[in-house]
RNA sequence: GCGGAAGUGGCGGAAUGGCAGACGCGCCGGUCUGAGGAGCCGGUACUUCGGUGUGUGGGUUCAAGUCCCAUCUUCCGCACCA
């Protein structure tokens, strides 16, 4: 009797839709169990062998867990809207919401070809206006905080999207998406306030059971520090404020540079004699794009300003101001003291420049390189600030320049405000319209969903506005305030927007009058366990977070953190051990896989390919090894025989199994689960039989990651309704340990033999033992034993002279 | 430069400081076959059989893949953040 997959695993996947089986309910008094995982792009290529990873893993955890009793929520939507969808629209003439109801259709297949169990009922699609009049609502209310804002700044521009992005967006200054060259432009964007969330975003971390690599990833990307703003007076009278984490070398200050785009340049045009060489140096900054100047990282340029200098606050001392496009405008205040002694970058500009180099922490030679040791150094130089360390020296100038007047302690974020404009047309819709007599004024809620007009066209002009800019009918409107003429805004949100709070949206998904309802809230909120990507952590997870804090801030969610736990899969890579891409030519299909060995084994593969964390090579004849497996499992059937109990000589490996595979399942050790249960079978395997106790519990355990052979064998075997409706398996700790255990015999830590002891032996028992065995009593004869060291179930150590 | 992860058989990978190489792939041999690129059974780090082996060099320990110091290499993320 043989094992036809295909056949199977559809007739199983038909009865659990019919059936309606892994919905879950709306019994809030049960326990529950949020599972959640990165709901996809539903790109034309259809699916990626390395989503499955992520969905099987959490695939395994929901089902074990229902079986264990818990009301399981684990859902699947579709985070629709996005730039290739609009492309692809573009070439061909068909709508985006077209083209987006295809890509769905093919996800939803192949989805439910790897027998996950997702909650259908519960199916999202951020392109939805039923869905994104609540992304809407959420701006909205933002807007109404203060933390959404216009802006007229300098924005990264994708040469190629013709879109602005977001700071995460740009990867290596080109664009994230495309891999396009990207400029700079001033563009008046959308802002959303993240940065007024920076600390929290931190601080919840504590709160939060998240793998350390994702906590240290979000905290450096906001990039805290701690330091001082100290006020230069100028020759020009001004004050000219700089921001340093290092104000306990101040003494050492011997120059100041400003940014090319700082605003003091303009301020001073009437000082300054050499206007016509800082105008030159500021236009060739401005149009060096980011790529451009990651490249020249390491050659400083820059241009002194003549006629006005500054004024050390702590010596009186004039020294020079530069501009150069090492300072940013985006960072501090856009102007730093310079301190060449103990700042890299200072040094190597100094060096060039010729500018003189103070030492005021000694410890290094400051004329070979700066000495940027914190830990170490004395002060020198620096008045009363002599002989002191650098941390106390920090906090004594700091006393200072408050006593003084002349500044004061500042902690600076490199977390940004968040771009939220994208001129494209498949997007959300901003609820915004522009009236000339009162500003931006909000669309009353009422009248949300604001839904997206239909266009000719939806090509992104040159003028880089929307494309649904063309559309005067749409944008002419009247001003909900003053009911005067009005615009309304036609850049859209980005793909971020929908992504920030789907998770709420499961909760509670057909709601019409609320994004959830509080109650569904309050009972499945938090997610208990969150996996996805590590590429997500500095974007779609620290704005998700922005997002519920918000919504936590104006009590629509009653949790300050959306998610309990957070892991993250490692990468499937190419047979070659590439990152799998079209231009490589390494791609696995993951339907030809289902095809070929059937989802059961594509599924085991992916959860057996190596430890779940880390990026794992695909190997096309590991998987059938996998197979193999199952194969064996199926052909048990032809060896079954009676017993409700498990067999003795069995039944230490079956509990010791069940006990392994419980405990590895909750800590993402999938494939050594695995292991566990394929060497169970090999154990079982031997005794040339299977008895009807042993054989459900391997079917029970193996339930989650083969669902559909399982479910198939138990029923031919009449075991009893449906697999996925019975009780996890139990252990018996007391059953995991062999009777008799083997026991090395050390000496000096090298093994010289191997004794049986009963695995309740004590110590001495196990040294008496170990000393009477012929080989060790040959080696110890007529030799002092000086230490002995016993590890009841491991081994006997002696260490003789 | 800064931050993170990782270096273990031919390969993917296992090992609360306590028997390195579980489990699987591959390979070798056997068996069954008319046949097998199927199934089943056995073997599989190196070795001069004393031992030696977890990138390299030190250290701590009765005992180190695991802890500490140094060093090399690879991958990933950030990158003029004052």
């Amino acid at each position: 009797m043989n094992y036809n997959y295909n056949v199977i695993e559809k007739k199983w996947q038909d009865i659990w839709d019919a059936k309606n089986v892994f919905a879950a309910t709306n019994d809030y008094t049960k326990p529950k169990f949020y599972a959640l995982v990165e709901f996809p792009y539903p790109s034309g290529q259809g699916l990626h062998v390395g989503h499955p990873r992520s969905y099987t893993a959490l695939d395994i955890v929901s089902r074990k867990r229902r079986l264990e009793g818990y009301n399981v929520l684990y859902p699947m939507g579709w985070d629709a809207f996005g730039l290739p969808t609009e492309n692809f629209a573009i070439k061909n003439h068909i709508h985006p919401s077209i083209v987006t109801e295809q890509n769905v259709a093919r996800f939803k297949a192949q989805l439910k070809s790897l027998g996950m169990s997702f909650d259908w009922n519960r199916e999202i699609n951020t392109t939805d206006p039923n869905y994104y009049k609540w992304t809407q609502w959420i701006f909205l209310q933002l807007f109404k905080k203060g933390l959404a804002y216009k802006k007229e700044m300098n924005v990264n521009w994708c040469t190629s999207c013709k879109c602005v992005l977001a700071n995460e967006e740009v990867v290596g200054g080109v664009c994230e998406r495309c891999g396009s060259e990207v400029v700079h432009k001033v563009k008046s964007q959308w802002m959303l306030k993240i940065t007024e969330y920076a600390q929290r975003l931190i601080d919840d971390l504590d709160k939060v059971d998240y793998i350390d690599r994702v906590k240290t990833s979000q905290i450096n990307w906001i990039g805290r520090s701690t330091g001082a703003e100290v006020d230069f007076t100028t020759t020009s009278g001004d004050t000219l404020t700089v921001y340093t984490t290092r104000p306990d070398t101040l003494f050492g200050a011997t120059y100041m540079v400003i940014s090319p785009e700082h605003p003091y340049i303009e301020k001073w045009a009437d000082k300054i004699t050499n206007m016509a060489a800082i105008k030159d140096y500021q236009t060739e900054a401005s149009k060096k794009s980011d790529f451009e100047r990651t490249e020249l990282v390491k050659d400083k340029t820059g241009v002194q300003i003549e006629g006005v200098r500054g004024i050390n606050p702590v010596n009186g001392k004039e020294i020079p101001i530069f501009i150069s496009d090492y300072v940013l405008m985006t960072y501090g205040t856009g102007a730093i003291m310079a301190v060449p002694a103990h700042d890299t970058r200072d040094w190597e500009f100094a060096k060039k420049f010729g500018l003189p180099i103070i030492e005021v922490v000694k410890g290094g030679n400051v004329e070979e390189e700066a000495f940027t040791d914190c830990d170490t150094g004395i002060m020198v130089n620096s008045d009363f600030l002599n002989d002191l360390s650098v941390e106390d020296a920090k906090e004594k100038i700091k006393e200072w320049l408050e006593k003084e007047g002349k500044g004061h302690s500042k902690v600076n974020y490199k977390l940004r405000d968040w771009v939220f404009s994208r001129q494209r047309y498949w997007g959300e819709p901003i609820p915004i319209v522009y009236c000339e007599k009162c500003g931006y004024v909000a669309l009353p809620e009422s009248e949300l969903p604001l839904t997206l007009p239909d266009v000719e066209s939806y090509e992104p002009t040159e003028s880089g506005e929307s494309p649904l800019a063309n559309m005067t009918d749409w944008v002419n409107t009247t001003c909900p305030r003053c009911g005067g003429p009005a615009k309304r805004e036609t850049d859209t949100m980005p793909q971020w927007a929908g992504s920030s709070w789907y998770f709420l949206r499961y909760c509670d998904a057909d709601n019409l009058d609320a994004l959830a309802a509080k109650e569904a809230l309050d009972y499945w909120m938090p997610v208990d366990w969150y996996n996805g990507g590590m590429e997500h952590t500095t974007l779609h997870l620290l704005y998700s977070r922005f997002w519920h804090k918000f919504l936590y801030d104006i009590g629509v969610v009653s949790t300050p953190e959306p998610y309990s736990k957070r892991t993250s899969h490692g990468m499937i890579l190419g047979e070659n051990g590439e990152k799998m891409s079209k231009s490589r030519g390494n791609v696995v299909n993951p339907d030809d896989i289902v095809n070929e060995y059937g989802a059961d084994t594509m599924r085991l593969y992916e959860m057996f390919i190596g430890d779940f964390e880390k990026a794992a090579p695909w190997s096309s004849s590991s998987i059938k090894g996998c197979k193999r497996f199952l194969d064996r499992v199926w052909a048990l059937q032809d060896k079954l025989i009676g017993g409700d109990a498990f067999r003795p000589e069995l039944e230490i490996a079956m509990n010791k199994t069940i006990k392994k595979v419980t405990e590895d399942i909750e800590s993402l050790k999938f494939n050594t689960a695995i292991a566990a249960m394929m060497a169970l079978l090999n154990d079982i395997a031997d005794t040339g039989s299977v008895n009807k106790a042993e054989y459900k519990a391997l079917l029970i355990m193996l339930n989650p990651f083969a669902p559909h052979m399982t479910e198939e064998i138990w029923e031919l075997q009449n075991f009893g309704g449906m697999l996925n409706e019975t009780k996890w398996v139990t252990y018996d700790p007391d059953k995991c340990v062999e009777a008799t255990v083997e026991i090395a015999v050390q000496l000096a830590g090298k093994i010289k033999a191997r004794i049986q002891v009963p695995a309740d032996a004590g110590k001495d028992e196990i040294l008496a033992q170990a000393k009477a065995d012929p080989a060790i009593a040959a080696l110890i004869a007529g030799k002092t034993i000086i230490k002995e060291i016993v590890v009841p179930g491991k081994l006997v150590n002696l260490v003789v002279k």
